[in-house]
DNA sequence: CTGTTAGCGCCTTCAC
DNA sequence: GTGAAGGCGCTAACAG
């Protein structure tokens, strides 16, 4: 790698390394003429510190690691260039990583990030977590960990949520509110955290209102968007079809939209849907799509900062095992059209 | 940190740290029985080989960088996607930065990265990037380097790109045969090396149909979308209005929907836009837009593929400076409605 | 086949 | 105010 290093500027300054590195790290044992000799020779070789060098040193890396289900999504997006905002500020670096909604996947991401590859860890869990052991391991290695969006309960740190119950909630009045009757859920999948607050919201709608559901109004759908769209467009246009619609995740709103322009069918006329979306275009569409977007910039910015505390500032306690839930943004205005 | 080490792994099974390093990395000249021995006990413990101890002593980090303008933009988002495809496969890590489109913050990632910390850089540069000296640093230091999107075309590297010139051809021809006129061209940035190009196949294209063009068909916008809009919408509801659009990038066609929703009118009837875009359901909005999508995520994995062979294949030679075009896919389906 | 030693680059304790 | 020495955890040369 032919680098210059703390010993060659020694050298070159005749100095030893020890006053070298001292006088880079501004030291008060150092004079101040010393230390600015030492500090205009690094600026003209270019030094830079190995960070290896430092790392192994000091135990600790100055990155964290952030571990998402898919990338390919707007919400997650958003929440790493929030945490990047805020890493980068603080001079640290961040690792980015993804499950593909896959647990062995995660298993193995986990692992690579438990000898102080990292100094904290914010993740989002696969969908199909049910083991956590390694999450568990993670947790008493004393590594730093937030959860967000899809939490993990069981481990008790600092989670990161929106307030879902409430937002199923109020997404299926309003679409009562229009008139809707027979209001059918989009489902992710049952093991998500938040597809359950969700729909318990939605549930609790329902009830209030006395409006009947059925069973069958709960649409399982899967991972995959081309299945997605054959099933919803069976609904649709089927003989048992909805008016109205709550879709748990962006992915599935769109995969209606999709069902809709597939079959070369007009959304319904009478048709209201509310989605769960970080879409920043979803008031373009026509029909428009009425979103509850999470506010995902800013959770992104708030675990990191949190993080950047505690690891900046000397002697902060472990995270305390709470649930934080950050308000989402519902844009209920109508379509223009 | 209090990890499990080489050295405790040793004394546990009364053997050299150098005989459990050597059986850990499957060294010939280990027996068996040794190896066996020593790898169950790793498992036992939940050994994870200290990545910084190792990078330092090996020089090397298993880590790549990835520098971006900007996060929340489906084509960067589809690319990095498709990066960490790969570096995953091959056991990297891959750290991401945003410059936020300036330059002074790329200078700052570019410097980090240059002692060590990372084995290769893959990036796109910001929009104000003119002087190029820390690139060539790089360069000079012999980071292996590819830019893609934003080349810079100075530095003799491998650079990804789309085919911009023929797209911009083939979209304002598109825009022709569907009897436009007076095509308007929404420019993002002199200094982007994608805009000019597909800037001259709209010139080129113009011209081979002998239509005129005028110097404020150019539409100059700027980073502010609500500027944008301002702007757009002036020249949509102008007296001197154009019967169709290329926007060059895809946030300035979201900026022309925005700019026909918010001043409350349609979109002309008669209009007809093409975008260089990678929005998937761009095709759903009304009236749908065409789109000449990139192949970011193939871009994105063709580029770590071709540094992971560079990495992990001893003696590959520095790459070409050369320019490899991934084909763009165009989506010239009709709206629907 | 296994053990001893040295060094990657940095910081820090201890000496002067 | 500065220098010398040791060690973070790992691997590779050198011994045996």
């Amino acid at each position: 790698m032919a680098e210059v290093n703390i010993k060659y500027l020694a050298e070159k300054l005749k100095l030893s390394p020890s006053t070298v590195s001292r006088a880079l790290n501004d030291s008060y044992e150092i004079s101040q003429p010393t230390k600015d000799r030492v500090i205009a020779m690094a600026k003209e070789l270019n030094y830079q510190p190995n960070p290896f060098a430092r790392s192994l040193r000091e135990q600790k890396s100055k990155t964290i690691a952030v571990i998402i289900p898919e990338r390919i999504n707007n919400f997650f997006s958003q929440v790493i260039d929030g945490i990047e905002e805020i890493t980068q500020e603080y001079g640290y670096h961040l690792l980015v990583y993804s499950t593909h909604e896959n647990v062995e996947t995660e298993r193995k991401i986990v692992s690579y990030l438990l000898n102080g590859r990292v100094d904290a860890i914010v993740m989002s869990v696969s969908s199909q977590t049910k083991k956590i052991d390694h999450l568990e391991t993670v947790y008493s290695k004393g590594v730093p960990l937030i959860f967000f969006d899809r939490i993990c309960q069981e481990i008790p740190t600092t989670k990161f949520i929106s307030n879902d119950y409430e937002n199923g909630f109020k997404a299926t009045v309003h679409l009562i509110e229009k008139g809707c009757k027979k209001i059918f859920f989009l489902m992710l999948s049952k093991e998500i955290s938040i597809g359950r607050e969700r729909f318990r919201g939605y549930q609790d709608a329902l009830k209030k209102y006395g409006l009947p559901y059925e069973e069958n109004w709960i649409v399982q759908c899967s991972q995959s968007e081309e299945e997605n769209i054959k099933l919803i467009a069976r609904i649709l246009y089927g003989l048992d079809r909805p008016d109205g619609i709550l879709a748990s995740v962006e992915k599935l709103a769109i995969a209606t939209y999709h069902a809709a322009r597939e079959t070369r069918l007009e959304m319904p006329k009478d048709f209201k849907m509310v989605s769960f979306s970080n879409m920043k275009i979803a008031g373009l569409l026509k029909p428009s799509l009425t979103t509850i977007s999470q506010p995902a910039f800013e959770i992104g910015s708030e675990m990191a900062k949190l993080l950047m505390k505690k690891l900046t500032k000397p002697n902060q306690p472990a995270f305390e095992n709470k649930v934080i839930q950050m308000p989402s943004q519902i844009d209920f205005r109508e379509s223009s059209n």
